[in-house]
DNA sequence: TGTCAATATTGATACATGTCGAAGTCATTG
DNA sequence: CAATGACTTCGACATGTATCAATATTGACA
């Protein structure tokens, strides 16, 4: 059991996907305090670039194997970043025999940017 | 002299304009680099709600008079967050008379959305 | 069952950051 | 020129975080 989140409050990926976009209507401040995790969580160079990889990897989904060699980092270190990207919600997980795999979530992806770019869907 | 940027290099706001989507190409590890910066500076909720309520002012800017009353902060700290906003290239900064005026530059926004997001400007 | 390979977790360390009170700057106004 | 008001800068403190080495876990396979 590690989630402890009581069931009606929403995730930041769900907080996102209901917001009208910054630049629309000002921001609550629990709305706000629910999205800046999202943000912190993409708010790293080697998180994003995770993140860009796994999105442009074959089948939209990585295996750590491969993503730990794109960078100088120890695996400990990579592994890290991959959890702090899917307990928020921007990666899913795999595990398939001894190899996890990675996807990004598009759709948090897509709400985020329109969230902060304020173009429509 | 508060800048140290070599001349030939992007601001993180000239990287967002010019890259493709997270999703669509492997970052690269320099641009990564440059565009975690503007991510950090909004992945905050104290600057995220400053952000908002800065573009849906009227008139699109707002004095940090205006600003302080919306938070239970200390002056200085939303000095400080506005500080961060402007230097990362995501507000403007206007004196007038005693006041300081903040706009946010749409245009930044936009791009790191498109960025993030993926969808056509 | 024992060993190996792929990931995750832990503990420690160094560095970054949010916050405040106090002091500094700079226009305006008396 | 002195005083006031709007911000900013400084110094300090507490908390958060990126990283690594060491250790644990888990699944495959001999």
């Amino acid at each position: 059991m590690s989630k402890s989140l009581p069931v009606l409050e929403l995730t930041p990926v769900q907080t996102v996907a209901c917001c009208s976009p910054l630049t629309t209507d000002p921001l609550s401040a629990d709305a706000a305090d629910r999205i800046a995790p999202l943000l912190k969580a993409l708010a790293d160079p080697v998180r994003l670039r995770l993140m860009s990889l796994v999105a442009s990897h074959a089948d939209g989904e990585a295996c750590v194997c491969d993503l730990n060699d794109a960078f100088d980092l120890s695996q400990p270190t990579i592994s890290h970043h991959l959890k702090v990207l899917h307990e928020v919600g921007l990666l899913d997980r795999t595990k398939r025999g001894v190899w996890v795999y990675y996807a990004v979530k598009r759709e948090a992806l897509v709400d985020l940017g329109t969230l902060i770019g304020g173009v429509g869907k």
